[in-house]
DNA sequence: CAGTCATATATCATTCAGAGATATGCTTTG
DNA sequence: CAAAGCATATCTCTGAATGATATATGACTG
């Protein structure tokens, strides 16, 4: 989605600075599946309220920076619905952690269930975190989206959990054949890529 | 994961062309984690090849137009695993789905039901292709991720499945309660926005 | 008392995704 | 049989977005 539309569905839930808009697009809930940054937010702003979208005034705080505080407009209500009815685009899911695993055969196994047990408990931390979420029961929408959230990192946690020690134990036992097919130079050729054509096919 | 690295790890499974490292980045399994455009990929390549990580090779193809054929090279092979030992940063998921359904209470109730069943269908056909992915099971790694993917989309599945009636009854509901609230106009006041300050508290 | 953190806005270089230009052969459809 | 669309193949361009940096202030910490 584009920040000019993030922007008016974090002011849909009430008014709020550049700022306050990027701290809700990285804190939860919305954070878990949407981002922006301030290099996006401020000149989407700027533009939203040339185009009558958003309301800013100028607010000066004690003790604090001056803040610019956004609203959204009526017609600013109606653009934002307008950016939602339309059917969504798949999601978009980057991980690098997924491909340091997928190619774990060319790395050392201990770097491996070093970043597989780190990231089990991140998703522990993160799932004590999505319980505490009271906010996040107060509508359907968010209730729905918040425990859809949750189903998510459970089975990822679930996964890891499952599968972690028969990984290891694999990635060793690949290892130590592997050394077996080094010791014994009787095909006399350097050994064949292990990563064979799995990924282009010819 | 920067482009030029993703070509390399792509490259680490066997030569290939621009062409392929794209295609192999949008396909099963890496295009579930991972992507990059054209307008990243050839840049990155010729970066590649003039920094020595990648050999290219012109080959001319009967019936096909031509194609520049790259192949990893020893100091690309260091780059590449030097690139991997990396502690990897979260995960990115972007989700215009789930930021619809957040805020499905200010939309049209059969628009929210529409697209979840139409993300149900998507899974499922996503299901029952990595069912068939033969060469993901091949490796240690490969096979990880796979089983990875697997729990991940079948959680996801599993959990629209479970809510989807729930949820449209309690969508259907809170817009009755709506019409009520606003058919009595006894407060005299415009109905105070129902999404309250959850998000941005001051 | 220096250093770091939180608040707050804004700009800038680099990077990237998406779309399109260009060319060709194969397959499907009218 | 012809037209249209699709798969192969490379590359460029544009607009959008990220990440870093600049600037300013007060609060907290070692």
């Amino acid at each position: 989605m584009d920040v000019r539309t993030l922007c008016l569905a974090v002011l849909s839930g009430g008014e709020a600075s550049g700022y306050e808009i990027r701290k809700a697009l990285q804190e939860a809930p919305l954070g878990h599946f949407q981002d922006a940054a301030y290099g996006s937010i401020y000149p989407a702003l700027l533009r939203l309220s040339n185009e009558g979208l958003v309301n800013g005034t100028a607010l000066s705080q004690e003790k604090r920076p001056d803040k610019k505080v956004y609203s959204l407009t009526a017609s600013g209500e109606r653009a934002l619905r307008q950016a939602l009815m339309v059917a969504p685009g798949p999601d978009k899911f980057r991980s690098d952690f997924l491909l340091i695993l997928y190619l774990a055969d060319q790395l050392p196994a201990e770097f491996i269930i070093d970043i597989i047990d780190e990231r089990m408990t991140e998703y522990e931390s993160c799932l004590a975190d999505m319980d505490d979420c009271d906010a996040c029961l107060e509508q359907p929408g968010t209730r729905f989206v918040h425990g859809f959230g949750q189903a998510w990192y459970r089975a990822a946690l679930d996964y890891l959990r499952e599968n972690r020690d028969r990984f290891a134990a694999e990635l060793v036992e690949m290892k130590r054949r592997r050394e077996i097919y080094k010791e014994s130079p009787s095909t006399g050729e350097k050994a064949a890529p292990l990563t064979s054509s799995v990924l282009i096919g010819e």
